[in-house]
RNA sequence: CGCGGGGUGGAGCAGUGGUAGCUCGUCGGGCUCAUAACCCGAAGGUCACAGGUUCAAGUCCUGUCCCCGCAACCA
């Protein structure tokens, strides 16, 4: 007998800082889509997600919150375990970066380096802002200053732990050369070549002082080790590797995809790879990366009021209905994006329409034609009974071909087709024209029964995308668990055994949306994502008295002036950016001002606004800004402070 | 010239050098088993623009314009 064959999929782990969004959903239920596609194919599969538990920012969230780190981290754990529950992600295993089998594995990952001379011990020379506590970079720094707090910055010299990264640079680019198909879609592999590998890797730190939420350096407890070697390693913690047991490793060892968005590209294709063979073990078969979704207006972004949940989609509209969007509309590897208006209009029209009506309509005639008994003797063919199955059998040889791919989208369409054909071959044998002659009756048996045959393949190819409507579709033709494996669809016909009751009444599986409401309703909770936020941190939009208190002598500190805008232009290759010529009544100076996506212009000239005349002046894009001008804004709208007419240049305002 | 993606019938997208397809919308027709669902037909495209390679270019090459991400900029 042989061994089965495995298969090792992944998840990224996911960064605790907020409400998991639909973005995430969408990674997780790709893979999971591929790991049920999988299993289905006899693989012996392992799935693993998990969370990235350590860090400054999660110390800090957890202090904010008035919580030690790690009942923090667990409390975000165990809202993804729901979530993925909710969304039947079939995982294997659930990893945590901060549980012993991942911190004791990664030390001992982490000595090997040390021991064999990956890693040395250097120091990081950085600009730094003692107040702040952060380092930037040269072209971080406005005007040669701290961008937070706009004090002096200073070059610092720390302590830190470097892996050396060049050593690998020419293995690896070997490896892409052998290995083709490892990063796809391949536009990433020419990105990642062009950026980071041509013009030479630079060491990666790999270890910091700053904070001490995280795994301690062995041998040298004032340093943590740094995100990339703590959670890339993840994928092989989790499977035993350097402990006691290391049968899952030895097993499932090296992955077989490890799924990531686009933005983790570079550290699943340059770092981890050189960790892997820094340890010399086997390099993963491939990074997908897919794109991102975005909304109409782009990004997901809280301020825009266009973010969206997956369990608000999933409680309304259904959880297969939810992952059938997620996987049809956007072409797995690109950008896609969601609307309200695309969510309704899929659910209608494919899975109500045409998916969920041709089970309707074909319960219905075989309880009407034969008393709900799906006919398997006297069939007599219609000419177009070659036609479907013809149809069928090419449409599972396309699946297979795109699905591994992993071109869900063309996967989903392609089961379309045969849903549409199936449709179409009611129409084209017309049964119940066949059911007014009984010499007809062979024909409307054989017709019966292909139908339930088509229906029955539609159901078995749904299995990694849906969860419900898979046994919906069989439970509704009386079929059972064994009609649902991926062989029992190799053959068209003759599969279904004789007597088989469906039910007497069949139920919408989809039920059909009233696109109005349904999109209203969207967009309502969309913009209610706002408030929830807003309700979270209330402090940003109302008072917050204690801390924010001035005197009046500190407001009196700032001098404010009406002003009136003579001319404007926009500055070059600055998107954001507006340079303005203001009157002063006294005197006539320059501003940029960052309103530039919000007015043109020639809108701004002969307006009367309020310039903070003191401030000191800076330098943005090369061009002087000697003040700045008063805005308000909310939610992504923002408008300047304007005075009335009446008011001279040069008035103070207070 | 920071990096990358893209510009295809009204909308959203597929398109491996060889009759330009799909979904929705529009118009017309058919059917009545079905969730006012299903099926058929039609209109509608100089495939951003300009060159080039080729017997043949939406598809390859060069240049130009525009859009979108990332980065930078928001005093």
């Amino acid at each position: 007998m042989h061994e089965q064959k495995t298969f090792y999929i992944t998840t990224p782990i996911y960064y605790p800082s907020g409400k998991f969004h639909i973005g995430t959903a969408y990674t997780t239920v790709a893979s999971d889509a591929i790991a049920r596609y999988k299993r289905l194919r006899g693989f012996d599969v392992r799935f693993l997600t998990g969370m990235d538990e350590h860090g400054q920012k999660i110390q800090e969230k957890a202090q904010e919150a008035g919580k030690h780190p790690q009942e923090y981290v667990n409390e975000i754990a165990d809202a993804a375990k729901k979530l993925w529950s909710t969304m039947d992600i079939s995982y294997d295993d659930f990893v945590q970066t901060t549980e012993k089998r991942h911190t004791a594995s990664v030390e001992k990952i982490f000595q090997k380096f040390l021991d064999n001379g990956d890693i040395y011990k250097g120091e990081y020379e950085g600009l730094y802002c003692v107040p702040c506590e952060s380092y930037y970079t040269e072209t971080q720094l406005v005007d040669g200053k701290c961008p937070d707090c706009g004090r002096e910055v200073q070059t610092v010299k720390e302590e830190s732990y470097f892996f050396n990264m060049k050593k690998y640079a020419d293995r690896l680019l070997k490896y892409y050369e052998d290995n083709v198909e490892f990063i796809e879609p391949e536009s990433r592999k020419n990105e990642m070549i062009n950026n980071f590998i041509k013009p030479g890797l630079e060491d990666l730190s790999v270890s910091r002082t700053s904070f001490d939420w995280g795994i301690k350096v062995p041998g040298d407890a004032r340093h943590v080790i740094y995100v990339w070697v703590d959670a890339l390693s993840n994928y092989i913690t989790s499977l035993g590797y350097g402990s006691d047991n290391d049968e899952l490793f030895n097993k499932y060892w090296p992955a077989d995809v490890h799924v990531v968005g686009k933005d983790i590209v570079r550290f699943h294709t340059i770092y981890w790879p050189i960790f892997l063979m820094a340890l010399d073990l086997p390099l993963p078969k491939k990074i997908f990366a897919h794109g991102f979704i975005m909304m109409k207006d782009g990004k997901m972004s809280k301020s825009k009021g266009n973010v969206v949940y997956p369990e608000m989609l999933v409680e309304r509209y259904g959880l297969d209905a939810t992952r059938y969007f997620l996987l049809r509309e956007l072409p797995f590897g690109q950008d896609g994006v969601f609307s309200p208006e695309s969510f309704v209009e899929r659910t209608n029209f494919d899975l109500a329409n045409d998916l969920g009506n041709l089970l309707n309509r074909t319960v219905s005639m075989m309880n009407k034609y034969f008393d709900g008994v799906i006919p398997t003797e006297n069939l007599v063919a219609t000419e177009f009974d070659v036609l479907l199955k013809d149809h069928a059998e090419k449409a599972r040889v396309k699946y297979e071909e795109s699905m591994e791919k992993m071109q869900f989208s063309t996967v989903l369409s392609e089961v379309w087709s045969l849903v549409s054909r199936t449709n179409k071959y009611i129409d084209e044998t017309s049964p119940w024209v066949l059911a007014k002659d009984e010499a007809d009756q062979p024909k409307l048996a054989a017709v019966m029964n292909n139908l339930a045959e088509s229906l029955r393949h539609i159901a078995v190819m749904l299995q990694p995308f849906m969860t419900t409507a898979p046994k919906q579709i069989t439970e509704q033709l009386g079929l059972d668990a064994t009609y649902l494996t991926w062989d029992s669809i190799q053959t068209f016909g003759n599969v279904i055994a004789a007597n088989i009751k469906v039910a007497e009444k069949g139920t919408p599986i989809f039920p059909r949306l009233d696109t109005e409401v349904e999109v209203e309703y969207i967009r309502e909770q969309m913009k209610g994502s706002v408030k929830t936020e807003q309700e979270e941190a209330p402090s940003v939009v109302v008072e917050k008295p204690a801390t924010e208190e001035i005197s009046i002598d500190d407001f009196m500190k700032i001098d404010l002036r009406v002003a009136t805008v003579t001319a404007c232009e926009p500055v070059a290759k600055a998107k954001k950016l507006l340079k303005l010529q203001v009157d002063l009544g006294y005197e006539k100076r320059q501003v940029v001002s960052g309103i530039a996506e919000h007015y043109k212009p020639e809108e701004l000239i002969g307006k009367k606004v309020v310039v903070v005349a003191n401030l000191k002046p800076v330098t943005l894009r090369g061009e002087l800004s000697e003040g700045m001008i008063l805005a308000g804004s909310h939610d992504g709208v923002l408008t300047l402070a304007t005075v009335d007419e009446k008011l001279a240049n040069g008035a103070q305002v207070k």
